[in-house]
RNA sequence: GGGUAGGUAGCGAAGUGGUUAAACGCAACAGACUGUAAAUCUGUCGACUCUGUCUUCGGAGGUUCGAAUCCUCCCCUACCCA
């Protein structure tokens, strides 16, 4: 096995990371002995599985293990089955869900066929942690939960946050770290990434690893990236995700509406680094200035921080084309800013609705909104039709009592600014 | 085991016998505006057979003309003492 030379592997791994632990040296160390005995690295990384979308927060670190896998080391997933059964109750009173083995591989496996968009899915190993987690008996616990003390527990910010401001911690959200740095006990990795949400439990794995005669992993922690609203981190439940599986036009739409000031932070770390001189040479940097002349031909790529500044609309929407290539295709890509073009400045109804048939020559226009989800209840309709945004074939209706003739000639229904339905009879009457 | 404070709509949080379907904030939805699905402004935001009706304030009973508000029991959560 070839692996590029230990420095150029260096600047390719400290690209976008926050912190290497506990130094830079050590990572080197391994390197250069792997480098020389021709044996890669193992990289891990723990996967959550009770939460099975996976946004773009997630594939900044997925990113940085694929670029371990084209350097030549191994990526091992680890599916964290075990700890999804139990259910992390950390947070608050938000029982979380407590999955069943079933439930934790099915999402386990979900994850990695999402991941796969990222990972090279061939040369990446994926283990349960449940496979040795869940052998552990009482006693090997007790003796694992020897090894740290409180004290050490409570350096880490939150729960010491939690203790001095009186709020409870479980006795087995001690235990999560300690369950998280078995697994690296067991894979004997050289390294591990994670956000830097997950610097302690990082770390815990490497203090294990050492109790139990191992060589201390060193951790690589990224940055957390902030959803589309530009405050808090992206996550699911905060309803500021863009997601994997989000189609072409979400996706797209989605990331147009980030601010301004997150366009730098998405475009270094959501673009495959060699695709990014491409994106931002397709940008006009400055369409400001008189857009009929073409001011020349042969301009350098101007960099990212000018483009921003100039022409953030541009820039934005190269960004947003961008991304979506990546999860969909070239062709989807521009199929999304046509669409979006369409919608949002020539106000027109996309090209592709789904169509929904019915077995009815009539529907009153309530009963359709609900049958088509677009109102959550009979009330909700009849809010939309109130407030006016709903038209059959461009048409406003006013009446809250009004039935839809359908035929088998599809109608287009508008719901609201951006929800566009087809319907037609599955017959004709 | 003892004590204290609580459990209110998706979340947070007022209300402590009578215009209370329940203030306010967030989220959500809609409209206007915009390079944007951002920001801002405006409106909506329990359900229904909708100018009215019905069901909600941890659960079950009870007091009362009338209860989220008072009483009883139960369940749950947090903290303090042991």
């Amino acid at each position: 096995m070839l692996f590029p030379g230990v420095q150029e592997q260096l600047d390719i791994i400290e690209r976008n990371t926050v912190e290497i632990l506990s130094n830079k040296e050590e990572l080197e160390k391994k390197l250069t002995y792997s480098f020389q005995s021709g044996k890669p690295l193992k990289i891990k990384f723990g996967a959550d599985p009770s939460r099975p979308d996976l946004h773009l927060g997630h594939s900044v670190v997925l990113r940085k293990l694929r670029e371990f896998q084209d350097l030549g080391h191994e990526a091992i997933l680890i599916i964290g089955d075990f700890t999804a059964m139990i259910g992390d109750p950390s947070g608050k009173s938000k029982t979380r869900p407590q999955l069943s083995a079933e439930e934790a591989r099915e999402n386990g496996l979900s994850y990695f066929e999402q991941a796969a968009k990222i990972l090279d899915a061939e040369k990446t190993t994926i283990c349960y942690n449940s496979d040795w987690l869940g052998k552990m008996s009482f006693a090997d616990v007790i003796k694992l939960s020897s090894h740290y003390t409180v004290a050490r527990m409570l350096e880490r910010d939150d729960f010491e946050r939690r203790y001095r401001g009186q709020e409870p911690i479980s006795v087995h959200e001690f235990l999560y770290p300690l369950a998280q740095g078995m697994d690296s006990v067991h894979l004997k990795n050289d390294v591990e990434l994670g956000g830097t949400d997950q610097k302690f439990n990082l770390l815990v794995g490497r203090d294990l690893q050492r109790e139990y005669g191992i060589a201390p992993q060193v951790c690589i922690t990224m940055p957390i990236l902030a959803g589309t609203e530009g405050k808090e981190k992206m996550s699911k439940s905060l309803g500021n995700a863009i997601c994997f599986n989000d189609t072409p036009a979400d996706m797209y739409g989605k990331v147009l509406s980030i601010p301004d000031i997150l366009i730098q932070d998405y475009f270094n770390f959501l673009v495959i680094e060699k695709q990014k001189p491409s994106i931002l040479g397709t940008i006009n940097p400055s369409p400001t200035a008189g857009s009929h002349i073409e001011m020349s031909t042969t301009v350098m790529p101007a960099s990212l921080e000018d483009l921003i500044k100039n022409a953030p609309r541009e820039t934005k929407r190269a960004l947003a084309k961008g991304i979506v290539a990546q999860y969909h295709s070239p062709e989807k890509a521009e199929e999304a800013e046509l669409q979006f073009d369409q919608l949002f400045i020539h106000k027109k109804a996309p090209e592709h609705i789904e169509l929904f048939e019915f077995d009815a020559p009539s529907m009153p226009i309530i009963d359709l909104l609900m049958a088509l989800g677009a109102a959550a209840s009979k009330s909700d309709a009849r809010r939309m039709i109130q407030q006016k945004s709903v038209l059959v074939d461009e048409r406003k209706i006013e009446e809250i009592a009004e039935c839809i003739e359908l035929s088998i000639e599809p109608k287009i229904i508008k719901a609201g600014k951006r929800r566009f339905f087809k319907v037609a009879t599955r017959k004709s009457f």
